[in-house]
DNA sequence: TTATTCGGAAATTAAAAACA
DNA sequence: GTTTTTAATTTCCGAATAAT
């Protein structure tokens, strides 16, 4: 019988976490029990029966060869070994918070692509899924680089002394970071959208104009291959979620057609 | 002797395939 | 639709090593 989930030390230390805050383990080694580990999707991704694919393929390679047949190729490539499902210590819940409220303050009125009880609802669970975590530490990046928008940071970043715009350099790395580690080319949806279309707008505002416009294009890309140009889209929607998402469609299709990078 | 580290087996989870 | 199979991640056992 193991544990729901096991905290960060004790995940690190590789030993029985009974859960708890703190956890009998970290209170006993006076350490600070955490959970910030972003757990990563479990089970195949992608193409999956691969071992025995593999076999099959293998029986077929040594029938062929043994009846004089060699097609020259060798499909099977080792695994890749799994990033670091490690958080940063960069965001945490208050950050994100200010960030959401900076952001409905400065951006929104221009920007109007979320509905707050939606993202303040997915910042309290940002910790337990990629998607969320992404979506958060995007959104921050996004509002720390804007220029003339403050955020108070102090405290942050276990109280280094970074400014609002280090900061959002930091993050939008940790962004791109945790981006990678979902599937979303495969399995692509809104989230994925709005991720890129704030990644644009981080490497904009860090001059990064060629990188900018490729996250552009992945936005509308990405919304294109959902099918958000379709109003049978919008259908499966509910409402509010339904507006928000005709807005971002609009909100990427507007940039796109009137930004020269 | 006690505490810590870490390789890797076992458990858990989820996606795809197989089946009814 | 449900069940089974497969492949991925996570937990944490226990041997090795370090610290006291």
């Amino acid at each position: 019988m193991s544990t729901k989930r096991a905290c960060d030390a004790c995940h690190r230390r590789k030993i029985r976490c009974a859960g708890g805050q703190p956890c009998w383990n970290c209170g006993h080694a006076s350490l600070s029990c955490t959970y910030n580990a972003i757990p990563q999707k479990k089970g195949p991704k992608g193409n999956r029966a691969k071992v025995i694919s593999e076999l099959r393929e293998t029986k077929l390679r040594d029938h062929a060869n043994t009846g004089g047949y060699v097609d020259g190729f060798d499909t099977v490539t080792p695994p890749l070994s799994p990033p670091s499902s490690h958080k940063s210590e960069i965001i945490d819940q208050q950050l994100v918070s200010r960030c959401i409220e900076s952001f409905f303050i400065h951006l929104y009125p221009t920007i109007p692509i979320f509905e707050k009880g939606a993202l303040v609802n997915r910042a309290k669970n940002m910790s337990t899924s990629i998607d969320n975590y992404c979506l958060m530490t995007s959104l921050c990046a996004f509002v720390l680089t804007q220029p003339g928008h403050r955020v108070n940071v102090s405290g942050f970043s276990g109280g280094s002394r970074l400014t609002s715009h280090d900061l959002g350099k930091a993050t939008f790395e940790e962004a791109i970071r945790i981006r990678k580690l979902s599937s979303f080319i495969e399995r692509p949806n809104s989230d994925a959208v709005v991720t890129a279309y704030l990644l644009f707008g981080c490497c904009f505002c860090l001059d990064k104009h060629s990188t900018a416009w490729f996250y552009l294009r992945e936005a509308a890309t990405l919304a294109e291959i959902i099918g958000m140009d379709e109003e049978s889209y919008y259908l499966s929607t509910d409402t509010t979620a339904g507006i928000r998402e005709r807005r971002l469609f609009w909100v990427i299709f507007i940039t796109e057609r009137s930004i020269h990078l």
